[in-house]
DNA sequence: GGGAGATAATGAATCGTTTCAAGGATACGT
DNA sequence: ACGTATCCTTGAAACGATTCATTATCTCCC
């Protein structure tokens, strides 16, 4: 059922390796043997076995990617751009979810490994440093993705979320607002507490400020209906006058909750400002204000890093960008 | 650098074999033995090389799949689903998007096909069944996801589109619609071909109904808002008075497009129902009303399908799911 | 004490490709 | 006619894990 080189040979009557020449390095091989190699190709139905292939290269053509959560198009953004550049490079990405789950994101981790996967590019749930050491140490390079290195040694292509934290609450005291909550959570991810300590800086620059902090479980539409449920549920006069949402997902969640019942308004009431401007937040109930990130050039850039530390002289680089205001209706000032 | 069996059979002091039984079936190894090439593999931190695995078994342990578009969270929910199910039978899953693109969908499959991958499950662009049957010469199974076999011998799990698309508009005529447009292309993907087919049942059933076609080159809110500014600039009475979107990112870029300028209002003036019921729609500048699909099931019993036919007899099945009409703010009747 | 039976461990063969040293054929210049 | 350079092709070794027929060791019982 199967067919090997060894059939192709056969039929073509010549060597195996003279086959693989003809996959390999046809301009080695004499012309009327190509065609007659590439007949008894087509009508076999050769298929090259990539698992034989990469066992005698020791190493394979994919590059795995981990990401935090597949459905935040923050995410899928960052994977279509790696996509693109590998498939430049002709490699092929392997996308795991984690789930910002640190067991999900091992088992991936293990995964790749034991595929001797060619790079990792991963947007880690903790700290990553020992385990990437690890792979090094197997001969596997990674890059961090949406997240600075440290100094830990690795390649990295992150934004600035403590600049970009400061940018959205500073929009928000620009345009009036005192009474500021930050929601976000848990404060283990990396990207949460980098951005509330951006507005806290922010927000100690402007001394009539103040900040409070709403903790979610999870970065989603759904925790973040319920924080703004547990806004709507407060007096009025206990309520926040703007809301700096850790990502747009979460903002999408909170407006949800605070305009459903149409007892608080947005922006008059509540201004609201969200994080990585998906798709989704010009297209909301009140377009959200955002803090936006290049999110494609993060993954083509991860993946053109890993390639050069791969095959050249294996050094490392940081990459950090500065993350942009888009300032929507949902963060207008009061007339 | 590379650690393999022999270098831990070597400091385990016993043969390749049995480390390989420790690995795959350690009750047939003495529990000494088994705690010493443990210590062994620990000790020199041995990771088994899938490519030699794979390649002794002939088939690799991932399913490949491969959806029309991983920015629509309809098929990232489908990937989830499909995932989970996977992961529980010690299966991985590589995530393939094809981008409405036959070709790069033809050169996923080569890869999966080179991967000799457990089974492929597609969402495929045209009619695939040629290039499946190939696969399956090659003995790899493949089910048909979010799209009927029609008798080309393949397992499938999928949707009544054309009862999904009926409901909708059945649904915009019972709310006193009467002029509808139909917002979806290209005919070429089945699943807008078949929900406008519903779409055109309804619409012969109401004499006083007329269907409108407006096509759009790609599923995404960029086409949609393409689509709705066409509508917007239309004379007021040239408008139909609904819209049905083929999908909901589409709903949503019409929805952004007429609503922007505040000319146009939604449901008042223009009705609009998508389709898939993602999250965002229930977050839309209007809460969309939708035709909802069991998008994780679907995955689930995709990826079941799969392990039974490869497994088991070689049967193959079909499942079709029935949609839901889902009622929001888009569709609210006029007072 | 010897044979049957169970239990462990062995090691060579195998999967399909790539690589590379070696060999063979051909043409060319003298 | 001979040496040499050029161009193709060959065939065996290697990658790393799994499998399985075989051998080795031990137990138990008559």
């Amino acid at each position: 059922m199967a067919v090997s080189v060894k059939d192709v040979a056969a039929l073509a009557r010549v060597s195996v390796g003279t086959v693989s020449n003809v996959l390999n390095q046809p301009d080695k091989v004499a012309p009327a043997t190509v065609s007659r190699v590439q007949a008894a190709i087509d009508e076999l139905g050769f298929v090259r076995n990539d698992a034989a292939r990469q066992l005698r290269a020791g190493r394979s053509r994919s590059i795995g990617l981990v990401v935090l959560d597949v459905r935040n198009p923050f995410f899928t953004d960052i994977a279509r751009g790696a996509e693109q550049r590998a498939a430049e490079n002709n490699l092929s990405v392997l996308l795991g979810n984690s789930d910002d789950d640190a067991s999900r994101e091992a088992s991936y981790l293990d995964l790749f490994e034991q595929q001797r996967v060619h790079g990792v590019l991963i947007s880690p749930v903790d700290d990553p440093t020992e385990r990437l050491e690890r792979l090094r140490e197997h001969g596997i390079t990674a890059v961090l993705v949406d997240r600075p290195s440290d100094g830990s040694g690795f390649s990295s292509v992150s934004v600035d979320d403590v600049s970009g934290g400061y940018m959205a609450v500073r929009h928000l005291l620009d345009t009036g607002r005192r009474r500021i909550a930050f929601i976000g959570g848990p404060d283990s991810v990396r990207q949460v507490a980098d951005r509330l300590s951006g507005a806290k800086r922010a927000i100690a620059e402007q001394p009539d400020a103040s900040l409070e902090l709403v903790p979610t479980t999870a970065l989603t539409v759904l925790a973040g209906r319920a924080a703004g449920e547990s806004l709507r549920e407060r007096a009025s006069d206990e309520r926040p006058d703007a809301v700096f949402a850790a990502n747009d997902l979460l903002a999408v969640g909170v407006l949800q909750a605070l305009v459903m019942l149409g007892e608080v308004s947005v922006p008059e009431d509540i201004a609201i400002i969200g994080y990585d401007d998906i798709d989704f937040s010009s297209a909301a109930v009140v377009p959200l204000s955002s803090i936006r990130q290049p999110s494609e050039l993060i993954g083509l850039r991860a993946v053109e890093l890993l390639i050069a530390e791969v095959s050249g002289a294996g050094a490392t680089e940081q990459i950090v960008f500065q993350p942009e205001l888009v300032v929507r209706d949902s963060t207008r000032p009061r007339a």
